[in-house]
DNA sequence: CGAGTTCTTGACTCGCCTCAATTTGAGTGG
DNA sequence: CCACTCAAATTGAGGCGAGTCAAGAACTCG
């Protein structure tokens, strides 16, 4: 795999019509809060492919997804490099305190970020208790998910996990709004390849492919091509999963 | 499994000698804030087998543990019951911004608990942004904990999990102190039966049980009894495992 | 000491991994 | 536009490790 550097575009925020104002960490601030805040902020666009930070490195800022998809990864005692979790709108991305990051970033898909110096954000940090509290809020419920995903890596035989899997990114990726043809249809393009897929699923990527091409012949998923990714029914694929939903 | 019903002891908490006034949630207190927590805070005996809360419960209390441990589980949409992990002096117990518990706690060994009511632990949250930061800290270390869990489920066999889990028992119960046969020497009290080994390791009793006995030959670890295991050298067990410290 | 539970060990089965051969698709140059 | 190349994905054959089923041993408790 080739690392592709960093290449970011940066300007400057722009709060009123931002995609994520609803329930991103500043969504209760207004303002002169939202004054410091939007001052400190920059927009950057991430290629697909292109890492954002890497375990060890310097933590210098923090960031909100604003569009895309973000991999984590980890490097193993071993030596083998493994995604941890997928990051979509408006997760947080990069809180640790340490020093340096844990995992490393990059962007699964193009990838739209609002950064935050990291010196600033802690200033922040300090005046307000609710940003404390809905950066809390977002890594609970960052643990909630990774517990979830590990009882099902415990639990689910291979076809159940590509099928949950499939579901999770189908909602995640955003249930198509109104005028389709089921209201649990779903369109989506798969932000990894089967490898990663694999990885993430704790699978070989052969056996990924079989269970894709099984879920297709069972009319529970289409293929437009590789990575797009047609779910006629998202609470059908999780019954497949034995997954609430 | 039976349940066993809660018994708990109430003693008003002495601070001074607490075990875990290093390290737990309060170690920065001082002065009146010391006062004001201390003053909320009571000393819970649990028993063994004994139930702390329930998924679905709501929330009245937090804790923080004083010694023993403590085993999360969840019951799955599926409806079985697994463990999430263990939890050992400082962690706290039951934190949540929601009104219910998330899963549910039951004490593995004999536990002693420091508790606190939900509603003066809110109030106190508001007044130290220190208490905020050490209970989020905690949090954030929890979810690294599980996400390195998670990458040794998806990658390791059977015998290094088994050699994994007991390398982590035994630091985490505690290497023996000075005095002992070698630095790495541990010796510990499994908190759980072979069977809850094997859901945490997401593995059968079966596997389980025959890798322990894998480990015996091959000279990593002995048993006193079923329960009570003795690891010559930690490090040899987490090499074994391929992990490392 | 016996009854019940928990743990260990063995024999067999099955699902996932491994290795290998195609097939598909994207990018490039003639 | 098509032929070519290379990477990614699919499909097949076979082996092995963990699960399943079952019997026996060890520990717990009355």
């Amino acid at each position: 795999m080739t690392i592709k550097m960093t290449f970011a575009h940066q300007l400057y925020a722009r709060c009123d019509n931002c995609g994520v104002r609803q329930d991103g960490i500043c969504s209760s601030f207004s303002g002169e809060l939202l004054e410091k805040f939007s001052g400190m902020a920059r927009k950057r666009l991430v290629p697909q492919g292109c890492t954002i930070f890497r375990d060890g490195d310097e933590v210098t800022s923090f960031a909100s997804i604003l569009s895309g998809v973000v991999k984590l990864s980890k490097t193993t005692a071993s030596g083998e490099f493994h995604i941890i979790t997928l990051m979509y709108p408006p997760d947080f991305l990069g809180y640790t305190f340490e020093d340096e990051h844990r995992c490393s970033a990059a962007a699964a898909t193009d990838v739209e970020l609002c950064t935050y110096p990291r010196r600033g954000f802690f200033r922040l940090l300090q005046e307000s208790a609710e940003l404390n509290r809905r950066i809390f809020e977002l890594t609970t419920r960052e643990l909630e998910f990774t517990r979830e995903w590990m009882l099902m890596l415990r639990c689910k035989a291979s076809y159940q996990r590509v099928a949950g899997l499939f579901a999770v990114l189908a909602k995640r990726s955003g249930l198509s709004g109104a005028g389709t043809p089921t209201p649990n249809h779903a369109q989506f393009i798969l932000p990894l390849s089967r490898f990663e897929l694999a990885d993430y699923l704790g699978l070989t990527l052969e056996t990924v492919s079989r269970n894709i091409s099984q879920l297709k012949r069972n009319g529970l998923i289409e293929l437009l091509t590789v990575r797009e990714v047609i779910v006629p029914d998202v609470g059908r694929l999780l019954a497949e999963a034995d997954m609430r939903g």
